[in-house]
DNA sequence: CTAAAATCGTAACCTTAGGTGACTACATAA
DNA sequence: TTATGTAGTCACCTAAGGTTACGATTTTAG
């Protein structure tokens, strides 16, 4: 096939900190896909975990996700569309602020909430299991800490 | 300002191992392309250092670079131009097989090339000095390891 | 109490990053 | 020497998100 994507099997040279990042990010993305569709929940993709994963289980408004997850209202309007239209959530208008729009879980939602910690905790355990439950607490501070000292550098 | 992205400042829930993920590879891609522009580098996006880091310095044809960074060769193709508009690439046919265009450095690319693995050191160092050098070792093999298990994962 | 400023959500359009299919030019094996 | 395969290129499509501009409401200042 002359057009795919070229398989970089058999390629490896030294990956550094960037490389090995993209690599496990994305991996971790499919996963947590593949996962959910395996439990039956169809038509997710990934972005729509921006979203998901930044609605409290009471509810909140647009604008208020949208700063969780650190993209713009307009954007995650489009997600909250694509998850109303895929009957994950659903919204009203509020009492107090009637511009405001409450998004908040169905109860398919909720399960869907239930299922996607579940796909979450299973590949965590999964890797804590492979490189041993002390090495993955250090995997995570230690991506914590990445970010924060990227984040911090000015020049 | 009304549309900007918001600041997730002040918003923190325990976040998973996607999430961190997630933020640290943006922060050190961010930090990267900083780097360069800071070492006046202009007019690099992070994205281009797909066909950088896969371009041997001997040089190479465009489908071979193309297969090594995981991507088509039409993608790989239009950051070539880009890369020649910038002057950091050039390209020559090859005598061997005249269907093949070589993809070299050219003298500013090498520069280029030298700082840019500087400049990923510098932030390599800069994350070993914060968290221990022990734990940053354990950070990239557990980044290949979370890499490795996800991709494997059938069900 | 009202006028100005700020905030919530939406619509239209732009940008980045990449993939797909179809095609030309050349290379190679039957 | 014809069939088949490979290197690049062109035109178009998709996903994800940002930017500008706007209408509808609060909120705040005078």
């Amino acid at each position: 096939m002359n057009t795919k994507r070229a398989s970089n099997k058999g390629y490896q040279r030294a990956a550094n900190l960037r490389q090995r990042l993209l690599r496990a990010s994305r991996a971790v993305n499919v996963a947590i896909v593949k996962g959910l569709h395996a439990r039956g929940f169809e038509g997710l993709r990934s972005t729509h975990t921006a979203l998901l994963s930044s609605l409290d289980l009471g509810g909140a408004s647009l604008t208020a996700v949208a700063r969780r997850a650190g993209m713009t209202k307009q954007a995650m309007g489009r997600l909250a569309d694509e998850l109303i239209r895929l009957k994950y959530i659903e919204t009203s208008r509020s009492e107090a602020d009637r511009r405001e729009v409450n998004l908040a879980f169905t109860k398919t939602g909720l399960d869907l909430m239930q299922h996607s910690f579940a796909v979450m905790d299973a590949i965590e355990k999964r890797c804590a299991n492979r490189m041993g439950k002390d090495k993955f607490q250090t995997l995570l501070s230690a991506l914590s800490e990445t970010a924060l000292e990227c984040e911090d550098e000015q020049a």
